[in-house]
DNA sequence: GTCTATAACCGGATAGAC
DNA sequence: GTCTATCCGGTTATAGAC
């Protein structure tokens, strides 16, 4: 087997063992045996388990492909819509509760160790970017305008799912989701107001980066 | 030494190892070094590593005192008065972030062991209760009712600070979180209006609330 | 390259001297 | 009761046979 390709099993074993026993069921002993090969096989592909750890939450950051799904082809309000794609980040959530107890558990690890800090501060940044990318969709595709810079808007969306996301991983209270979704979406749209006309030009680029933004998959 | 010393200080110690270490790194020895006992004193006040992990979640659970710190004796609009409190609860993680890292490890650790998990959702319980009585003391400083039940706003504010709290843990970025702190006041703020009259009665009981959730402090 | 076997180490728990 | 010394199981990492 080629090097590479046994590291990328050995990645992929390892998240499964880590969403669902943590980091600290992840011995290099369950990681291979999930992988279905030797113990000896993993020194092969990395030279220490903290170097897989490292991998791992690099890669895994590069993954997240979206904070929330923007709703395709729907004609509704803009808080309707941000109300149907914070559900759709729950469903995703409520379909696979250790996938995102796993980045909860990566995240925290990497940022104690200053080797590994760095990854954790690009997570973030990720997250908001994909968050911006969302936000800048649901504005165009409802003919609303952010009042406030999208940058900023983003890291509120962030911080608003962070908030949701553990509180139901602690009592996975669906009503108790369901109205933190309402209060996110109010919120949020509270920031914006209808559009001005604007040229057709602008309306096909905005358009162009809403495609991309509901490119990825949670879960 | 009486047990329930022993037991004291080697809780006491195992948090600032959790603190400082992260779970992982609080071994039996790393927590009777803390506490300056010798390794074999941990078995006379534990029985186990693990009946000391649960025990201190529960203690820590306990020791919450306060969500946010609603400022006293201000005039000033309600939502200056929740920047003000969430202000003073971003200077409490600032001032220890090592105390919050510590609790969300603790929590998502009791989550994962069915044993443990009641404690996490004891915990939340409480951090609910608490942000409650801050939205309850903010609106009647403020003259102000709120339009959405308490308890449903306060655990508005639970995911918020939680939001909040990852957010500046990951990159300690001061101006995000300022920004967030004023989006999460505005958001809320706008689910209360000002109150009608009241009898002397009623406001009289109701300072009576807001002095005692004023009594804990955070950090 | 791959596996078995083992070295080297660490952590929880305990025996036994005092 | 308290400490030193030790056991024992489990983990990372590696040596060496094939």
């Amino acid at each position: 087997m080629a090097v590479q390709e046994r590291r990328a099993r050995l990645i992929r074993s390892a998240f499964t063992v880590i969403a669902e026993r943590g980091i600290a069921g992840a011995t290099t002993r369950a990681i291979t045996a999930e992988a279905g090969m030797a113990l000896a096989s993993f020194h092969y592909a990395f030279s220490s388990r903290d170097e897989l750890l490292s991998t791992l939450i690099a890669e895994a950051v590069e993954s997240e492909t979206s904070v929330l799904d923007v709703p395709t082809g729907v004609d509704a309000p803009l808080e309707d819509v941000l109300v149907a794609g914070l559900r759709a980040y729950l469903e995703g959530l409520k379909a696979d509760p250790h996938r995102e107890r796993a980045m909860l558990e990566l995240t925290q690890h990497a940022v104690r160790d200053p080797d590994t800090r760095a990854l954790a501060v690009r997570q973030y940044e990720r997250y908001r970017m994909l968050a911006r990318r969302s936000l800048e969709a649901a504005a165009e595709r409802t003919g609303s305008e952010w009042l406030d810079p999208v940058d900023v808007l983003a890291a509120q969306l962030v911080a608003l799912t962070d908030g949701l996301t553990l509180g139901w991983l602690v009592d996975e209270d669906d009503a108790r989701a369901e109205a933190t979704i309402r209060f996110a979406a109010r919120s949020l749209a509270a920031r914006a107001r209808r559009a001005e006309a604007r040229s057709v030009q602008s309306r096909s680029t905005a358009r162009s980066v809403a495609d991309e933004g509901r490119r990825g998959e949670r879960g």
